[in-house]
DNA sequence: CCATTGAATATTGTATACAGAATACCGCCC
DNA sequence: GGGCGGTATTCTGTATACAATATTCAATGG
């Protein structure tokens, strides 16, 4: 099956490539003229990635001024992460049981984040794969794709805080206890965990952010 | 203060008004070049306008043949309400005690929409006014943000409903016990009966749809 | 020496132009 | 008469062009 993509998703993920590369740092301005001339196309479908990217809280798009990375802000991180961490607690609510395998998948990928230790954006990858994999029996489609799309965002704040400050301390044992309580089939400690984890998560990032 | 308004936002909001007036019904297919020469403008913000209402789930964009709007789909709006009805409660559960003048406003709300009998268009309204007016102290703006712009998918289908079947049945009902929990400040009993409300409008609309 | 203003430049928002794909139309063959 | 193939047209996706606004920077006045 041959698939042409549109030019505006392919750039899409340039741009987000290169925001979460550490390339375009917060608050750099980005003209759609120079990512145009860069990536080798014309300005039409950068600007309509970058229409996109503003809408999801990437970018900020001021009249007349263009486009600018959003910079980093500890209420934005906040409410971000409190409508990830709702809709992530609906998705897992709305999976069945989860099979075996796949838990089992899940403690590699964790197995593997607590071995990576330089590696920020591996770190972050595997962490993000941890949860898409938890929540990938979910049947709501659209959630799923939400949850993707608003992944983008606290991307860029753990990077930031991954590069300077180490690692989100507890992630992999958070990871272990809430596939420990699937493995148990209890459900109400799984969430309860899981939101424990989205919370000390945001905490953390959040105090880091105000330091 | 002078505010210059992108075009871009003038057609998104006019294309919104023609799927809700009805014309534009679901299925039908959205060219863009009609669109702009109807409403005076090029293609290009006419294109942005229809490129958000895709990701938004209004419209249906397919590789090379455009846009259209998308169908009622009874899954689509399951899944779309159950993201909704969860951000409420979240929305409800961050706002902060309600100032029993909001309280009142509620009320005025929904005497206003039981008096409502033949007017789709402001029975709809005032249902998203009620929800509107009901989180409008939730702190979290983005949140809000987000609410707003799901409520666009339910919109339609409210609006399909209501126009064959006559009216959400109970709706006023519900909103009034949700009031009076409010009123004795028993958020818990508040929140359960706001879900029940969510889901029972949705299933009366799936059930519709599904019909 | 610093603030201010004005022109020159850069960059955006919008319009138009162009190439290629998708659809519709029409004649042909069965 | 109906299905099929080829062509013509329409429409989309992308590129380029244009006009207006924002920014830069130097010259001028305080």
């Amino acid at each position: 099956m041959i698939t042409r993509t549109p030019l505006r998703d392919q750039v899409y993920d340039a741009v987000l490539a290169r925001i979460n590369r550490g390339d375009l740092p917060p608050a750099r301005r980005v003209r759609d003229t120079d990512l145009a001339a860069e990536l080798g196309v014309s300005r039409t479908p950068v600007r309509e990635a970058l229409l996109r990217l503003s809408r999801e809280g990437v970018l900020e798009a001021d009249m007349g001024r263009g486009f600018s990375v959003r910079p980093l802000d500890a209420t934005e991180m906040r409410e971000g992460g409190a409508i990830l961490s709702t809709l992530e607690r609906l998705a897992l609510d709305l999976s069945g049981d989860i099979p075996s395998e796949r838990l089992a998948h899940l403690g590699e990928i964790d197995r593997e984040l607590a071995a990576t230790r330089g590696d920020v954006d591996r770190c972050i990858d595997l962490d993000e794969e941890w949860h898409r994999t938890l929540l990938e029996g979910c049947p709501n489609l659209r959630l799923r794709a939400m949850i993707s799309t608003l992944w983008q965002v606290p991307r860029r704040y753990m990077r930031a805080f991954l590069r300077e400050a180490g690692r989100v301390s507890l992630s992999t044992q958070h990871h272990a206890r809430i596939v420990e309580a699937l493995r148990r089939n209890d459900r109400e400690a799984a969430m309860q965990r899981f939101s424990h984890h989205w919370q000390r998560g945001i905490e953390e990032l959040g105090a880091w952010i105000e330091r």
